[in-house]
DNA sequence: CTTAAAAGGTCCTAGGTTCGGACCTCAAAC
DNA sequence: GTTTGAGGTCCGAACCTAGGACCTTTTAAG
């Protein structure tokens, strides 16, 4: 019977909403966000909100604002935004798990569901995300198509709440694959895909759930290596947060 | 790229979270809430903001204010809110499952992590929730204690985000078992969460995870025996909103 | 019967948010 | 240097929120 409600101003949750687009890799570093009055029509939101909602990522380093006929706002290279976000993971060691462990709890469950409900088009979708992962030019572009692969098996999963809280769970991360310092995690990304693809093509609810489970523990580890450096795998059987809470 | 954010007032959120509690049984007919100026403290809201939200939540028949030295806000019997709660069920038929398997995907990983990181003092408010099931006069008392067992489970989850988002989902639907015309569900729950606490306490995470799905797939029958009457089990099979958005 | 106390009910000031719209300014392209 | 497609600025109205002062109702105690 207490605890504190807390509510979000519409410039915040404008602000929380394209950081989020940014962390899951849906607009990456030097592409250009729709015009100032297009956009705030689109999240229908007046424009002053939405403005508002740019100044805040403006100064948080995740855009940069040009006038002029070809101006606009851009997405930045994130190295400022990425620097925070690391320092913020690291003091509050806890938090990484804590998040992991709420992506395996949704996208497992997505992973089962749409392994049972899966329809035609959206196996399409999914072939898709895994070709387009092959003939990825950049590491910012692998972001994207890693984010199309989750978010398509969402989507198959056919449950409203799972699909937007997955879309939440993983904006609040920074899609790990462009900021790890070597390359193998983007075949070993492909391959966990296929098989979980395959899964769920055949229907196999509790492979594609154990499949994705081990897919999600692997970006675990990668985020502990980017977070916290290379020892960060070892630094977790310590005390890494996990049991701070007893 | 597009997609709408909304945001809700603080007045609203408030309200929100009230009718939450209600939902969860966390307060049940006929308690009262602390006072106005005493409430509003508590959750960090102006009084105005709270009376707003207990004006919302009496105009929907959750509450009901009475003056007076002995006067406050009380829980009414929920006949309406619980009519209201069914009408939107049924119009909206997809909407049970789209909850459950929310709750079933929350849940599930709950068990799971439970059973690897519960604490001694976890079992015990767990032992306790099993136990205050057996001694619980009325069905009101019976959705507290089944709201302390899930949430005792959740909390030994040790996840933060998981927890919370246990409590949010839980608190959209009704606890079912007062509203059963029958009552054999009762000890069907306290036999489920027996043997979901066993498997918690034996640390066998995949049993206490499928023990979950089973028991909140149960609890989605009951769900649709309240919602859509007697034959709402059958229904399911024909066209019961599941397959509507391929 | 009167009064004190505990509640909800009402009102006010001040400041923040949001909206929609009008108008200004910059910078690239022609 | 003009055009044009941006962003930048400003304004008034409506609403939300905070926090505090004061009023009214009801019950129980004296």
């Amino acid at each position: 019977m207490n605890r504190v409600v807390t509510s979000m101003t519409l410039t915040q949750g404008v602000a929380e909403h394209i950081r989020n687009l940014i962390h899951r890799g849906e607009v990456g570093p030097g592409d250009r966000l729709p015009a100032e009055r297009e956009l705030a029509e689109q999240l229908g939101v007046a424009r002053i909100s939405l403005r508002e909602a740019i100044k805040i990522l403006q100064d948080d380093g995740y855009v940069e604002v040009r006038r002029g006929a070809h101006g606009g706002t851009f997405v930045t290279e994130l190295h400022r935004p990425v620097e925070n976000w690391r320092a913020r993971m690291r003091e509050q060691s806890g938090e990484i798990d804590d998040i992991v462990d709420f992506r395996i709890a949704l996208e497992c469950h997505s992973a089962r569901l749409a392994a049972q409900r899966r329809t035609r088009a959206d196996l399409a979708a999914l072939r898709s995300a895994i070709k387009n992962l092959d003939q990825v030019d950049g590491r910012a572009a692998f972001r994207l198509t890693d984010s199309q692969f989750h978010s398509g098996l969402a989507r198959a999963a056919r449950s409203i709440r799972l699909e937007n809280a997955v879309h939440t769970a993983r904006g609040e991360l920074f899609s790990p694959h462009d900021l790890l310092p070597f390359v193998e995690p983007i075949e070993e990304t492909r391959n966990d895909h296929q098989a979980i693809y395959d899964a769920v093509r055949d229907g196999d609810a509790d492979t594609a759930e154990t499949l994705m489970r081990e897919h999600i523990e692997r970006a675990r580890e990668q985020l502990r290596v980017i977070v916290f450096g290379a020892q960060g795998t070892e630094r977790r059987s310590r005390s890494n947060g996990r049991q701070r809470r007893g």
